[in-house]
DNA sequence: CGCGCTATTGATGACGCTCAAGACCCGTGG
DNA sequence: CCACGGGTCTTGAGCGTCATCAATAGCGCG
């Protein structure tokens, strides 16, 4: 469930913004990367360095854009709380959605070594960043093995991430794709202790077809589809998902004909 | 052009296997992983713990696998000469080609972390690799910057181009996969100093087609279609880009019409 | 020299795109 | 407060691209 999303770091009810630099801020706590941003505190030395690493709490409206594709890469950005999305453009102005990403997650991390942006980050909602300072970053990074092992460990998944999706926009068809989409939205609800089986999604149904390579037009056909046959409950962004083994049956085999 | 296929490091013409174990290689000059192997060699202090890191000279024939998904990683390889694709395969058997790989590039990276193969490689031609072992490459990896920035260049890239595949499945049509997939490969061999408009496929319509997210039959069709149009001289694997320039229209403008 | 893999070409039809129209939702301003 | 407007969602009709099935030709390899 996040209707009320997850703005914990957004909109710091309890004491804002100045944290006594000299201990972990306490939201940072169910930060994803907070392995990597203690890291960084612990080697950085002194806690004043670490400030001067992490800027924390950058804001952005739905719709604004972290970085645009082909800009000088200054900073990597934590991503607090609200939800961005990634993605590329061909040259005549194709635009392909790469990634949906929401708190905790890392961004930037493949263009640390071009320092330009391969692609572009935009907020799908109210969404809250730490930035973080590339040079100092990789300066860090250089002495600790820790950092080196999160970076790769990040980028693995990245490439993990997107050879699945290769493999969906490859080999499956329109209903295959959309119900791994959802099996995997739920998998990422699963690991942040949220409902595995009753969310609200944080793009259109246009962004999800862009990103599966599909119409908008065939995402709300097959979401109709799914709903006739009892397998989810779409009412607008609201999805509740009634048989998750089916779903499965649907996205892993052909064969399931029923 | 590449009939007789670039074995020279396959094949060692001059003095087979054993050199002197204090200079680098001779054939290792021309091997894309030149650097990283440098690196790894002046790190490891004294030339007997380089050739523990590195055993050179694993041959593979056509069609024999260098890994599976699901093995556990021992080493990385370097291909030497012949050529290697890389495939995922899902739940239920079906599988997609992410990329074809040729002599100089480093395959596993992206494996490392879980040490567990994600994807699977197999030799498409007589290949040779060299192994290296992924614990000894951890260890001088961690004690050397110049190997992790290496690591994380390979990854940027392998990110990046398993982007480039997922526009171009989610956006492009079959043409337009065709056009831009040769283009990629007229620039590979580019930078390997071969020609770029005359050159043999290392791989077979049927993998080309899995690999762009086509049947076989719609690349025969498609390449038939691009020799009436006088844009390539296709005859079985030999190919011949006879204007760069339109086949750059093609792969990047919706609007080219002619 | 023939077997098997690869490539080619045709016929047919399905899946998903495009275009179009209308409903709905929400924020904004009159 | 309501009306307006833009964005989002939904549903329908028709069509095009590409998959599928099938048959044959070609090629390389043992």
């Amino acid at each position: 469930m996040m209707s009320g999303e997850d703005m914990s770091g957004v909109l710091p009810k309890r004491g804002p913004v100045s944290d006594p630099p000299a201990s972990v801020p306490q939201d940072c706590r169910n930060c994803g990367a907070y392995k990597l941003c203690v890291s960084l505190w612990l080697k950085s030395g002194d806690a004043s360095l670490f400030d001067r690493v992490v800027k924390r709490k950058q804001m952005l409206k739905r719709g604004e854009t972290l970085y645009r594709m082909g800009q000088s890469v200054e900073h990597l950005y934590v991503i607090r709380g609200g939800s961005v999305k990634t993605c590329i453009t061909s040259e005549d102005g194709r635009v392909q959605i790469i990634g949906f990403h929401t708190a905790g997650e890392l961004l930037g991390l493949e263009d640390m070594q071009t320092r330009e942006h391969n692609c572009e980050a935009r907020a799908t909602r109210l969404t809250s960043v730490c930035e973080v300072s590339i040079d100092r970053f990789e300066e860090l990074a250089k002495k600790d093995a820790a950092i080196q092992y999160e970076i790769v460990k990040i980028m693995s998944a990245e490439v993990r991430h997107t050879q699945e999706l290769v493999l969906l926009l490859g080999k499956h068809n329109a209903e295959e794709r959309l119900a791994a989409f959802l099996l995997s939205l739920s998998q990422q609800f699963a690991q942040r202790h949220y409902s595995t089986i009753e969310f609200d999604l944080t793009m259109s149904r246009s962004d999800i077809g862009n990103y599966l390579g599909l119409a908008e037009e065939t995402i709300c056909r097959v979401f109709a589809r799914l709903q006739d046959d009892g397998l989810v409950t779409s009412e607008g962004r609201r999805i509740k998902l009634n048989d998750l083994e089916r779903l499965q049956r649907i996205a892993n085999h052909r064969s399931a004909l029923s």
